[in-house]
DNA sequence: AAACATTAAAATGTGTACGATTTAATCGTG
DNA sequence: CACGATTAAATCGTACACATTTTAATGTTT
């Protein structure tokens, strides 16, 4: 019979923290992209908001922001990274000048080509189907949602 | 029928990223914690760090480490913020003189009873019930086991 | 049109987070 | 027991991420 010193009734254990799993999980994340991203010459941050301009195109710096999930505060010093990298342009709208428009140069166009090779390793990083991966993608979306609220 | 200019075959869109769910669903939940945490003067990061010292008791920064998948350059500097606070005490241990014990103050001690309304509020704001929690949970933790590897 | 409110982005300050390097202590083998 | 290898933290440089503040432009109300 071992003696629990530590950990008493009505605590939890850090691996039943959803947010702990939620955590590490996306650090983990990071790590895996990370060899895959270098060869872009791209952080995981700032790929993902190219996979957003891929997407949908030019856009504004809120506009980017909402998809991401991430303040101007946070998105301003990234952007300026990705256009030092000659990946984007940063030019203000000339009807609301308040605005600024994130838009895709040629080189940010052609590295798209070379994106194309990651989500296949990364899911096979997961180790899932790609049904539980849908599945999982649904359920942690939701999850956030319910978060922001 | 509409033109889908952009997102072609082949190439995912954001919402379908589980790397963007999880990412996105770390920062909803800090987010959600930080109202709470800010009543006893932490960090996120460090009230994870403070549950693991509540759960296993003192430890060095490498134990820390590897339970909460950080680095010694991220610990270091937050431990010496959570030693400044008064929640813990930093020492190096006096056998092997490499290591640097972490160990609970007094008010670390007490801050304990604090946190512990923290995980209800938590779980309110997950919106789920505490078995599709623990599910959630788990699928998480083995998708972060598959990409450690 | 002047005054005020709102909006969009940038700037600022704090706190992670990591890789690479450094420092110091301990270990292992001859 | 000496000395190279290993280990544990700390340090350094880069890059998010956010709250708060600032700057500038646009709307709104009278």
């Amino acid at each position: 019979m071992k003696k629990p010193m530590a950990a008493p009734q009505g605590s939890l254990k850090l691996d039943e923290f959803l947010c702990f799993a939620v955590y590490s999980a996306s650090h983990a994340f990071n790590r895996v992209y990370k060899p895959l991203l270098d060869k872009l010459g791209l952080t995981y941050p700032q790929y993902l908001a190219m996979v957003v301009l891929w997407e949908h195109g030019d856009q504004t710096v809120g506009s980017l922001g909402e998809k991401l999930f991430l303040e101007s505060s946070t998105l301003t010093p990234m952007l300026k990274r990705l256009e030092v990298m000659g990946y984007i342009a940063r030019v203000r709208d000339a009807i609301d000048e308040r605005q600024v428009r994130v838009q895709l140069t040629n080189a940010g166009h052609t590295l798209r080509k070379k994106a194309q090779a990651i989500p296949p390793c990364i899911l096979d990083a997961t180790g899932l189907k790609a049904e539980d991966l849908a599945k999982l993608t649904k359920n942690i979306t939701m999850l956030r949602k319910s978060l922001v609220r």
